[in-house]
DNA sequence: TTTGTTATGTAATAATATAACGCCCGTCAA
DNA sequence: TTGACGGGCGTTATATTATTACATAACAAA
């Protein structure tokens, strides 16, 4: 049934610029009058370092050298940086993945590859559209989850 | 934090067809060499009889007259029917919803009501623009999840 | 320092979903 | 008829994902 694919090396390259990321997330927080804690900052470092989706046991398992954070713990900070617009939820995944927008964006689209497990970020098409395909019946859209399955180019080529 | 608005009635109307539209799944199975049993024409239709956005542990719940159905018996169920595209997967929700389209599509977007807890269903505006935009980078789409989260109109009116 | 607010620690549990295995039942070929 | 096969279901158990509730600690402002 499913697609016979190898490249499932959930191991994405580490993005070299972490901590670049980390501080200039300390920076956006100070200037919002939030509080980059040593468990927010802690739970954006394994999110991207993770170089993709990373689900949240998989952040609760990492968090600390020797044992588990507590999954409260994780949730706070993962819901802490979504606020942010330092995550984004992707929710056919249940899993997380760093914002890659430079003005960090609430509402992005993805394409994420069911062979690799890899995502990309990319605008929502048409969001105007959306928006007015709602309001034509009245509803205020508040936050729209675009989300496209299928297969990138490395892995449609096996 | 959240919106104030009581119209959190999850008893959404009971469409009258259940009984048309069981006929018409079943007829729709035939028609495609698969079997509607009774498993799946009872999960059917308390999914239409929700009217509404339902959870699977709701319909496990209300499967029998007396005590639950186990999970896998409705999980089980749930996939065929979106298999068939009876039914659509909601994943910000984590819900299933029947599908309101004759066509029985299996890519429709949503608008749900963070208020009242209704949806409905949409068709995806400028599909192609999305598979273009995947396409430019080689990524080949198979499915669209769009999910509009805001306010009705009578929730917005409050 | 007192006070109010925000964040964290901790234990427990809720909610969502799947794995694994055996049985039943229908189909179909021999 | 009968046996082999395959799909669907029953059952138990467990995996995965997420939250509640309440106590404590850290911080900021008065």
């Amino acid at each position: 049934m499913s697609h016979a694919c190898a490249h499932h090396d959930h191991d994405h390259h580490r993005p070299a610029d972490t901590p670049a990321r980390l501080a200039e997330a300390e920076a956006l927080c100070a200037d919002a009058g939030e509080r980059m804690t040593s468990a927010r900052l802690r739970t954006y470092e394994l999110v991207l370092d993770a170089g993709g989706p990373i689900k949240a046991y998989d952040v609760i398992d990492r968090f600390h050298p020797d044992g588990a954070a507590k999954p409260p713990t994780v949730y706070r900070a993962l819901s802490f940086l979504e606020q942010m617009g330092l995550i984004h939820r992707i929710e056919s995944l249940n899993a997380f993945v760093a914002c890659g927008a430079h003005d960090h964006k609430h509402t992005a689209g993805f394409l994420l590859c069911d062979c690799c497990g890899r995502s990309v970020e990319i605008a929502i098409p048409n969001v105007a559209d959306i928006e007015a395909s709602a309001g034509a019946t009245g509803f205020k859209v508040s936050h729209i989850t675009m989300e496209a399955r299928g297969l990138c180019q490395a892995c449609s080529q096996e």
